[in-house]
DNA sequence: GTCTATAACCGGATAGAC
DNA sequence: GTCTATCCGGTTATAGAC
């Protein structure tokens, strides 16, 4: 009664074996960390054979994408109800960078071999990369929405950047945070809220007209950083 | 004739073999890059076993620690007769951040890779863990020297700070770096132009009296900073 | 033509003899 | 200090099953 369009039929039965492997292989990833989940072990949870478990991830770095990808749409979620209702820059912004490290939280214990990955331009993972320019505009397109929609007075030149500029920030957050071994990521929160204190001054310090000239060359400065991504192979 | 002191010996045969190897590693890492450069090909270019490799090298990375430092001590002498002469702040940073590109350009292949394994806690290559902390401080050492010896007017708070803010500087650069595909890395160097030009003029801004309350604020946050490598363990 | 499995390869790393 | 033999896990080749 279903199965009339031969030819189109979508392979929800793949579909449902790539989900058990990635669910297989995200657990595991945060009970033991990277190095000692191997990918026969995520096959044998997934109780598939490893040479299928590679039909549907190319490598085990492609499975930290998924990962990405996952917490990416947690975040999403979990900061979808503050920028409704705030409309304060330096509030909302506060609440997206809190937001952002405790969904990673629980991954903690395996950051390091996602950001080890990130850094090197040859793998798949390297934020800057062709690969994962879809994740990184979800991502930065999270800021756009902060930035879009707050009521703040920023000048034009620097709102158009500043999606961008964040999105580095908090790449820079991240980092950090991996490097954190403090009690709950305490020394990661107390950095938040100083770094956005002080992005919150500098924002409205660059909007002073005083500041013009200075605020050009920066702009330049970070067009320039922008391009390198489309220079990517 | 020359064994008495049996207990004392220097083993200099040792120290012969491992900068045998080293000297293979770095050779056949420049010609081929990470990936294709194995531990067995390193092995058999110096002439020892694969097992003896790892006796003198605990791992591949090790290696590349071992590169870190020589690639430092060029850079070091190449920027040596540029101190001496030049006073001026600008001229002094524009001259040490070129020289450390075209320090590490012939091995702008497998730079990766470098960066890869440094952005990783776990690490022993990470820049901020306790094994690197040596060549981590030669490193700042450099940038101290750079502020010390010039004649610019910086607040003095200011200028405690400076080394590790122009070390981490250095490093932000040498990431984009590792990401820059341009011929004879043209954007790197452009980059560099335009931030160096950028941040003398933000060290005379934050110079201003009436950017005190701020500065206090980032070298607060700097400190902050600073403080997680102490955390390390 | 979409899934799944088995067997093998390759290279980093280790054990233990000499 | 040096070697050989081996382990282990990511990855690939390839063949059979739906």
């Amino acid at each position: 009664m279903d199965s009339i369009a031969t030819t189109q039929t979508k392979t929800p039965k793949g579909e449902q074996t790539k989900a058990l492997i990635l669910d297989s292989a995200l657990q595991l990833l945060q009970e033991r960390g990277y190095e000692q989940t191997t990918m026969r072990a995520i096959a044998q949870h997934a109780g598939v054979s490893l040479g299928n478990a590679y039909h549907y991830f190319n490598s085990k770095e492609h499975l930290i994408q998924a990962f990405y990808h996952r917490t990416h749409e947690e975040h999403l979620a979990a900061t979808a109800p503050v920028l409704e209702r705030e409309s304060n820059f330096k509030a909302r912004l506060l609440a997206v960078m809190r937001l952002k490290i405790s969904t990673l939280e629980p991954y903690h214990e395996f950051a390091g071999v996602l950001f080890k990955t990130a850094a090197d331009p040859h793998s798949p993972l390297n934020p800057f990369a062709h690969d994962s320019a879809p994740v990184r505009r979800d991502s930065i397109r999270l800021f756009e929405g902060l930035v879009r929609d707050t009521k703040a007075r920023i000048p034009d030149e620097l709102r158009a950047e500043l999606p961008y500029l964040l999105w580095l920030y908090h790449m820079g957050i991240i980092l950090f945070w991996i490097h954190d071994s403090s009690a709950k990521s305490a020394r990661t929160y107390r950095l938040i809220e100083q770094t956005v204190e002080l992005l919150d001054k500098l924002i409205s310090l660059a909007s002073n007209p005083l500041m013009r000239p200075v605020r050009k060359r920066a702009l330049k400065l970070v067009s320039e950083l922008r391009d390198l991504e489309l220079a990517e192979t």
